[in-house]
DNA sequence: GATTAAAAAGTGGTCTGGCCACTTTTGAAC
DNA sequence: GTTCAAAAGTGGCCAGACCACTTTTTAATC
């Protein structure tokens, strides 16, 4: 008995079959998926069907569609986890804290790593905030933070983060206050030298103005 | 205007109005919604706009139907976010290792948290499992990294563990070696010490062999 | 041949109405 | 009061229709 078939729902079973042929078919994002009436006949099932199985990933952000145009795989940065999060889930402060906390778990493993890691802390992109932060004298605090994560090497921890900065984003895309300006390049120094304590502390220090806002 | 009303597709719409229709009418986890024909009238929308939104939220386990019974509003433990996404972002481009190097990051963040703090590590469960080994001689694997993580109170991240402990459910959820044994209580018995520090050593150490098999 | 405008085809958005399967409620017989 | 069958309520699914919008095709013009 096949997985797929004992599916009770058509509609659930719909989801799957969408994620084998996108799989299949090698669709990337952005490419187009068969229309919804396609999709009805190709999988043997009424119309209103596969709409409920595209719009529920549409809730997600997984696919895009245009009124006319098609329906679309959307881009992984556009999963909208946090936004339906926020929605339903979000409402009491518990959950919040808990997705700044996650977020926060990433990005301290991310500057253990990078700290432990020669080839890392190494690295001439360091070297270049320090010389946006000369200039300029301030830098955005989330493009910081997602260099660290996406130079930690691990992708599937860049894309969970990446959907837990989505809910912060106000208070994460900004530029630096000049408080914040010391504390980041305490935080990156430490890290270069491989001073992982001295790096997690300056960025503890970071989350603490961070979340004071 | 009102953002509610000026949405684009009714569907989107649908789901907000049944977020305002639950807070306003105070309906409970596991209390039933209006039918999807009251609904439908209610709105002023077709039946099957009203079940595109309705199976968007089953799809994230927000609400429950029942087959000729009705729709229900879940409990928060239900909620299938992090599973659906993991369907459509872990499948593809699964880096087994990252995977893993994820799911240690949650462990060892609540390890930590764990030995921080007073209230988590003094908690008795650690004793039963002391008394577990002592009298079984061994212990899940699974049990115990889960524990630890449902002890630290981020219930984000336990969403997160739990689906990436799919992946490793082979080389988790089995019983510990005698080797292991000795490990675990060492690492049980740092953390309940407050030492951080031994605890992860203890865990890192655990992890290896872990890996190994 | 290239450009442009109109027509046609394709596609998503929504509604209506219907039928089925299952659950809950109702009400009558006992 | 209990039991059980009928009725009502509800979700599951489908077919067809119409609209709005986009893309493609076609035809006319330059």
């Amino acid at each position: 008995m096949d997985k797929k078939t004992e599916q009770k729902k058509v509609f659930l079973d719909i989801v799957q079959q969408l994620r084998q042929l996108i799989k299949l078919e090698k669709i990337q994002a952005g490419e187009k998926l068969p229309s919804e009436r396609v999709l009805s006949e190709r999988l043997g099932v009424g119309r209103s069907s596969v709409r409920e199985a595209l719009r529920s990933l549409e809730l997600l952000g997984l696919i895009e569609t245009r009124h006319g145009g098609g329906t679309f795989l959307a881009s992984t940065q556009k999963h909208q986890l946090v936004e339906i999060l926020s929605m339903f889930i979000l409402e009491d402060e518990k959950s919040k804290k808990d997705v700044e906390l996650t977020r926060q778990i990433h990005e301290k493993e991310a500057i253990r790593v990078i700290s432990c890691t020669e080839t890392l802390r190494t690295l001439p992109v360091w070297d270049s905030f320090f010389v946006k932060l000369e200039i300029e004298g301030t830098i955005n605090c989330r493009d910081v933070l997602r260099e660290i994560i996406i130079t930690s090497g691990n992708r599937l921890s860049l894309k969970v983060w990446f959907q837990l900065a989505v809910y912060d984003g106000d208070r994460l895309n900004r530029n630096s206050t000049e408080e914040e300006k010391i504390i980041i390049q305490t935080m990156l120094k430490s890290m270069q030298l491989g001073y992982e304590k001295e790096a997690l502390k300056a960025y503890e220090q970071w989350m603490r103005i961070v979340q004071s806002n």
